[in-house]
DNA sequence: CTGCATGATTAGCT
DNA sequence: AGCTAATCATGCAG
């Protein structure tokens, strides 16, 4: 009668050593109705459960067996599992659904572009030429300097691909691990298949926080490696001696309309051995730097408007022409007086 | 190391 | 699209 405050109690004081054990009565249901018996063999087996740290481990061991063996542990069982379903897993279950991590798809997506993650080979050189294409290089120096990127792309790309393979192992010792461990429990407290499932997710989401990190590191590592290799600043080489020159002499010969026009540019960039764009960054540069401060150039303008002079004049001696057609002013002339209805600096 | 020279990049304009 | 102006980052002479 006053059987289940009592089991109430010492269900309560569950991780509490030593309760005193109540007499082995009521063992196969004596007499009573077969409510009343099902719920004293409830009560006797919740009992042996609450006894079992006291006991000597080969007892507790018997005693595992008996109440594994017993007739109503699946009656048990199921009611347990039932009732931890609605009050844990409905609690926690509710959040399960979990988008895909931005950061997660971003760190992806630049793994994928950089060639580290994805298939084999092709992407990363197909990336670093891009790059390259994209920073106007004029590639006849940098193949070298190409093959080393691609070798520490590769590198990179390999550490990636052990510690990823290392990792995916590890997840799947330890998922397999805890499984069998919960498999191996189930048969002695209420651990539904959901529980495991949910489990095994929980360990998933650790473990590929751990993914996130080395994702992470590895952006960091290709991003430093690409700075290094491809940003075209870091590797900027003066133009050599000649090509300077070109520029220049075609500069300050065309002083009054220092705009190349896309064939000019070609060709001075033939001329010169480096790109169109190089030709216009030289020309955008000059220009700009040219009209901040005129008096510095002076001395050079001079230089190559003489330049042009003997040029002229060694044509002249050599065929028939009088004088270049596109040099009427001379070194000094920029500013002021020339700029008819051609594009002005100002 | 410092300061200037210089090629490249970027935002904003036309 | 091409340009200017500002800026960045490196090269290099002193």
């Amino acid at each position: 009668m006053d059987e289940q405050p009592r089991l109430m109690h010492s269900h309560a004081g569950v991780g509490m050593a030593g309760h005193p054990g109540l007499p082995q009565h009521m063992q196969e249901g004596g007499g009573a109705t077969d409510a009343d018996g099902r719920k004293q063999d409830i009560g006797d087996i919740l009992q042996q459960i609450m006894t079992i740290t006291d006991q000597s481990l080969d007892e507790a061991q018997a005693r595992k067996h008996a109440l594994n063996c017993h007739r109503m542990k699946p009656a048990l069982f199921n009611v347990l599992c039932e009732i931890k379903e609605k009050t844990v897993l409905s609690i926690r279950g509710a959040q399960e659904e979990e988008p895909p991590d931005p950061q997660l798809m971003r760190l992806d997506n630049m793994l994928l572009a950089e060639g580290v993650s994805g298939p084999e080979k092709g992407g990363g050189s197909a990336a670093a030429a891009a790059a390259a294409a994209a920073s106007g290089g004029a590639g006849a120096d940098n193949s070298a300097e190409h093959s080393d990127y691609r070798a520490k792309l590769s590198q990179i790309r390999q550490i990636y691909h052990t510690e990823l393979e290392k990792y995916e192992q590890a997840c799947n010792e330890f998922t397999t691990h805890v499984m069998n461990l919960l498999r191996e429990q189930s048969r002695t407290r209420p651990i539904s298949p959901k529980e495991i499932e949910r489990m095994v997710s929980i360990i998933h989401r650790k473990f590929s926080s751990i993914q996130m990190q080395l994702k992470q590191s590895t952006c960091e590592a290709v991003m430093i490696l690409r700075s290094r290799f491809l940003d075209a600043r870091r590797k900027r080489r003066n133009f050599n001696k000649q090509a300077t020159e070109i520029l220049n002499e075609y500069f300050y010969s065309h002083l009054s309309n220092p705009y190349p026009s896309e064939e000019a540019k070609e060709e001075l960039a033939k001329k010169c051995a480096i790109t169109v764009a190089q030709v216009s960054n030289w020309f955008g540069n000059k220009r700009i730097r040219y009209k901040k401060n005129i008096g510095k150039f002076q001395e050079e303008a001079n230089m190559y408007a003489a330049r042009t002079a003997v040029n002229a004049a060694n044509a002249s001696s050599h065929g028939s022409q009088a004088n270049s057609p596109s040099t009427p002013n001379s070194a000094g002339g920029y500013p002021s007086p020339c700029y008819q209805s051609d594009r002005r600096i100002q």
